[in-house]
DNA sequence: CTTCATGCTGTATAAAAATACAGAATCATA
DNA sequence: TATGATTCTGTATTTTTATACAGCATGAAG
């Protein structure tokens, strides 16, 4: 089996997660809007790769025609994304701790994957170094006023409170000790990792 | 849910065996070939019937829409415990929120149910109030000093951090708001109800 | 003996989905 | 600097699929 490349990985996890919380594996059209793809052939030549790679087969003239080569009830749940380098994607192999036995569906509105915090700035939330976050990630989300959010600011990787108002975003931390982080849209690159629906402690930090 | 026709039962019978074994709905055509129908709309009738009846959803505008409303993978959890009234047992069916997809794994060595948090006297613990506890509860287990524990004293149940000095038990709370609970063991009845291994907090409280 | 639900045939058609072809940009590698 | 793999855009076209409409036959129920 080869090795993948990050990105189409971060797809096919793509898929896995689609076909344990649908049941219904994506159209090329499906996965095209999941990724802003502005062509279908994008997803077309991706899902081509996967097969040639042996991760999935594609059954051809049928509608949906994926089916995955791995069982999926042994992959049940959710990758663990650990530290992740600036202007990476998040769910490169190389940042992966693990996969956790975690149901997506636990966190409605559904999580895609699972982030490991670093550092006590959403402190006052509850949300403390170490903590495991559930993230949604879909492509063209606006989070609301006050939602807590993975954004990547020029690059880097942050959990922050989300705070709009017209055109000026800043990223608000829960701790005294921290700033906020102001983003000037015209000047920085700010990208939405996505929404944060849980949140996950295990043993020993409690 | 409306009973079904025997041949209604066939039909459905049929679906389901093709989606475990496939892993994919079948479209209408198929389902006319399976069952030599010469017209497709035999299945749709079938189909929508079906759905009227609660057996089954189908998402129109989509190929192979179809989704059965049983649960095809059973899923096993943990009960999760909401408000204990003063000295009734944790696991009573009247205190019982419901049971979450939880797997017991996850939390090393193990949990044995969900307790959902109330108040803030654990705050600075990062354990908010609405917070869902993973709790293992062990026969005759004795807490080691700094670990949070539930504990119920006099009857009355309650999340803290355990430390005992020679005979003398307190629960420390981590908020300043709140005081320690000093335990006189001559006087007072003390039950541990288990040691806390995990936290989860679901959706909007974030 | 009518009425109604059930279980189909047969024909169309609109919408969804797969898939082909012709590029272009980026980036590692030789 | 050339080469090829990867990742995509943009446009078309066929095939699959869903779904509407008009009927017909049968048996059970009033």
């Amino acid at each position: 089996m080869d090795k993948l490349t990050p990105r189409q990985a971060e797809i096919l996890a793509w898929i896995r997660t689609r076909m344990l919380e649908d049941n219904l594996p994506p159209t090329r059209a499906e996965l095209m809007k999941a990724f802003d793809f502005r062509s279908p052939n994008a997803a077309e030549t991706h899902l081509r790769m996967l097969a040639r790679k042996g991760y999935l087969e594609l059954q051809n003239g049928t509608a949906r025609g994926i089916r995955l080569h791995e069982d999926l009830s042994e992959t049940m749940g959710l990758p663990l994304v650990g530290r992740v380098a600036a202007g990476q994607p998040m769910l490169a192999e190389e940042f992966r701790e693990g996969q956790l036995p975690v149901d997506p569906k636990l966190f409605s509105p559904g999580a895609d994957y699972l982030l490991r915090v670093q550092g006590m700035s959403m402190r006052d939330a509850g949300i403390l170094d170490g903590d495991i976050l559930a993230v949604r990630h879909e492509a063209g989300f606006a989070p609301q006023n006050g939602q807590i959010v993975v954004a990547r600011v020029n690059g880097e990787v942050t959990v922050k409170r989300w705070q709009r108002k017209q055109s000026k975003v800043s990223l608000l931390p829960e701790n005294p000790d921290f700033s906020p982080i102001d983003v000037d849209l015209s000047r920085d690159d700010l990208q939405i990792e996505g929404q944060v629906v849980g949140l996950l402690r295990i043993g020993n930090r409690l």
